[in-house]
DNA sequence: ACCGAATTTGAAATGATTACAAATATTGGC
DNA sequence: GCCAATATTTGTAATCATTTCAAATTCGGT
């Protein structure tokens, strides 16, 4: 991946860039596996070897504010971070933990800046638990 | 509430019934307020002295195994839950932290139990982050 | 190069959740 | 009703993701 790309991603959120945020961004947009803030910082640290858990955690708060990327709370052990802000919907195996995308459904996907009861909506979210394709065939060959 | 309403729901479920499992699905089925844990146990406390924290954990997450409670993962700080178990969404308010139902969009409440490009679906989630009404009404008096 | 502001860092604190083992309550067989 | 096996509850200690915070570093402008 270009590093224009990054940094001119980073730009168009109106996010100042640094070497860790670029870091970070990049990630992102590399990797659609929906990391988390470990995932991240242990992916990272072995290339930038003085990059803090806090910045991770800083630059990702700072990502969402912009809107440069969106917050996962599906699992309720940890937070995962998405670099896709368009809008889509999630899948969380319970037997594997990956997390896939799916597309959102058309009538979610316009809700965002409408009134919903009197309440002004920001953020939509629709995800999925179950079992994945995956996980299945492997169940089907052990059993 | 009927204390045989409580006792009945909990069968219905496949729980057998004690007197912290009843207290905690009398509290969810009498307050939808999406309670966190720390909820319950500070309420039910003083009704019930002896009670543990861990109690509350334990029965909560036997409640949502054995389908007799909802977990709400959409405050990233803090899980709650909904004795509602019937589909509906939900929406968090930014401002003043409070969790509304919603009605589910017809669409969704369909895809439990089905295939969904080929992962099998168990749980369907959607919300709504924004600010509510009262949040709102309030904003503009004071601006 | 120098100064103030922004950013990064790492250590310590926080707080929700879990692990665990001891205490208590419940159940079924006699 | 009594005893033993089983299930449940309890409280403490550990865990672990996240935040706080102050010191160190880097950056931008002059």
């Amino acid at each position: 991946m270009k590093v224009n790309v990054v940094y001119e991603n980073l730009l168009k959120c109106d996010i100042k860039p640094s070497v860790q945020r670029m870091a970070v961004m990049e990630y992102l947009m590399k990797h659609f596996t929906h990391p988390s803030v470990d995932e991240i910082y242990t992916a990272l640290s072995p290339k930038y070897p003085t990059l803090s858990r806090t910045t991770v955690y800083n630059t990702l708060k700072l990502f969402v504010k912009h809107g440069a990327a969106q917050m996962l709370t599906i699992d309720e052990k940890m937070t995962c971070f998405d670099g896709d802000v368009t809008p889509h919907a999630h899948f969380l195996c319970k037997e594997c933990g990956k997390i896939y995308d799916l597309p959102m459904m058309d009538a979610a996907k316009n809700v965002v800046g409408t009134d919903m009861a009197g309440n002004v909506v920001t953020d939509v979210h629709q995800y999925y638990k179950g079992i994945c394709k995956q996980c299945l065939e492997k169940d089907n060959m052990t059993n």
